[in-house]
DNA sequence: TAGATTGTTAATCGATTAACAATC
DNA sequence: TAGATTGTTAATCGATTAACAATC
């Protein structure tokens, strides 16, 4: 067997440009049906220096051709390899109100290799709705589904004093990790991951940066 | 006057990190009604070290009280100034989507000194219906409320080819800043913001952790 | 006062950038 | 071949951490 690459741990700011590399690739590859693309096209468009696209290449196991460039399907199939899109996770989607059905509506996911098994909402008269292609069902059924489904990933969009509970319930049913949408901290065992989408986060940094604007303006 | 310290540009991660100090010291007042907080207890729950805490408030010109700490109130209102929470911002939603929907009705804008006057969709026959207390117009309306209420902000939550027209429309209307929802880069002349609140980036992480946890398992 | 905590400087670490030989 | 681009090592830069005097 050949000695294959070690994949050791990917950072986070990795990931990121793991992913704006696929997308910009990926779009590109659709437009102008080129097969290569060098590191310093990537680089440019996404305003890093070339050698960390190379980098990063070659920390996900692609080798570029001198000369040339990356071969684009390549890249795209590395990606895909390293994030997991072709695995199918299952995941559940918890608080069907707005964000939720609309998280349940989003083509995007199974892009991605993520497949949404239910919706579930603490409501019981709405079980049974179609959200999105995706059914409404208790929130008392939360264990079981887990359970059934084989759920890796939870998907929270409850208000925030719910979700704390909810999250020990899913740690318990052997939930993995937990996508949280509420507007407050989760407390989890080491073993789950927890990934805090906090919208106030790009709030503040575009109140600062309308505010600076202001300020500069005035003192010129 | 006394010399007011320069308030030189904020880094996106300290940006961040205030975001966190303000929840977490605004969740501590409000439960055990304290006073002060040291930069050991704030670092602690934010999982950073206590010498970053202390550089950020000074940065903010916050000043500590030996043996004390922090006042928590004077902390809170520094980041309030900083951020511009007290600015009363005006922004529109465009997009009268589920995920648009939703935004209109979060409460927390108002909170940080945004206030959203319009929710703008390119179906005329939804204009007049109200979304969150927000009253839906229609799109061609999007100029003459962007002079009108002098709106800095626009959030958009359109269709991905939608996104690009609409921003310079925005732009030429005298926008800016855009936070975009669209899953679509745009393109703005360098004097605009753009923060681009890109969902599959979340995800990328989840599955490549979910993806791991799997070949751990079954390498060991 | 003694001791806890701040404020700040110095040391370490990691990430970014520059340089350049290897390659086709 | 000549030249463009990769792959990788070395140099620089910035951010994090450690240390410690100043303070109340």
């Amino acid at each position: 067997m050949p000695e294959s690459k070690p994949p050791r741990t990917l950072k986070h700011a990795t990931l990121e440009r793991l992913m704006h590399y696929y997308h910009y690739i990926g779009e590109q590859i659709a437009q102008q049906s080129m097969g290569t693309v060098s590191s310093s096209e990537i680089a440019k468009l996404l305003d890093t220096d070339d050698t960390v696209v190379r980098k990063d290449m070659a920390a996900i196991g692609v080798r570029g051709y001198p000369r040339v460039g990356f071969k684009a399907d390549e890249v795209l199939a590395a990606i895909r390899d390293v994030l997991g899109f072709d695995n199918a996770y299952r995941a559940i989607i918890i608080g069907a109100g707005r964000l939720g059905s609309a998280l349940a509506s989003y083509p995007g996911f199974s892009r991605y290799g993520l497949r949404i098994d239910a919706l579930l909402d603490s409501d019981p008269s709405r079980a049974g709705a179609i959200e999105g292609g995706v059914e409404v069902r208790p929130l008392d059924e939360l264990e079981s589904i887990i359970e059934a489904h084989n759920v890796g990933l939870a998907i929270l969009t409850v208000p925030a004093e719910a979700a704390q509970p909810l999250a020990d319930r899913m740690v318990n049913a052997g939930l993995r990790a937990i996508w949280n949408f509420a507007p407050t901290s989760l407390v989890v065992p080491s073993g789950v991951l927890v990934r805090h989408e906090h919208i106030s986060v790009g709030l503040a940094e575009l109140a600062y940066h309308l505010n600076r604007r202001d300020t500069k303006e005035a003192s010129e």
